[in-house]
DNA sequence: CCTTTATGTAACTTGATGGTTATAGATAAC
DNA sequence: GTTATCTATAACCATCAAGTTACATAAAGG
């Protein structure tokens, strides 16, 4: 992964309505609409943060008779993860031990 | 982990000089002078993006003479590898197969 | 076609970001 | 205490980012 596709990646989780905004695709594809219900911002403001995302690769889009529905796209956060985990070895994770510190992360959440 | 805290660390992560720092100091603690060094803008240039990591939370540093030693700290890239992470089952990895993803995403960036 | 619905685009404001140069502050050495 | 070294801060500039409102565009349906 590029260094600039990283930029794209990272500076698009930098922003928390962004990070909503695949949260909620992670459950259902959706148009500008459905996810402009979801704050309290305006649709272009959406607009603005679907393209950002759709640069750096996190969402495809496509149209659906006048709505565009918004689809979740794993590979950037696949290589942001595996960008992240370069450092595991600093942190002193194995390989073998990251599941566990998943789950323990997810318990945590709750 | 707080939204706040997420937009520092992914905010910080945002900016490829800033990665490479981090990069640098995943192999050994180095002062500002060390970190100037390695690339072609100035002194305060590098505080500045020393400054932003620290609040972050991704460096600590402390004084050693008149130098002051930058130190990687592993947490907040646990934690937003944890979030990544959370969407693992969307792009269809399972917890123990995590380790081999990035074995493999390791291989592929030799 | 004309209208409605859904979305994109343009122009603008405001504040943050990333860099600069010049200068101030802290520590060690003499 | 003066000096040298290392780092931080202040002031400034240019650009970008995130929001707004107003308007343009695309597709579907009477």
């Amino acid at each position: 992964m590029s260094e600039d596709q990283l930029d794209l990646v990272f500076g698009a989780l930098a922003d928390r309505t962004r990070r909503a905004i695949l949260a909620r695709l992670a459950q259902e594809d959706a148009n500008v609409g459905d996810l402009t219900a979801l704050f309290t911002m305006s649709q272009p403001a959406i607009s603005k943060h679907l393209k950002v995302l759709e640069q750096a690769g996190l969402i495809s889009r496509n149209r659906q008779g006048t709505m565009r529905l918004s689809h979740l796209e794993a590979e950037p956060l696949r290589d942001a993860t595996g960008w992240l985990a370069d450092y595991r070895t600093y942190w002193g994770e194995s390989y073998d031990r990251l599941d566990r510190l998943f789950e323990s992360l997810n318990d945590n959440k709750e």
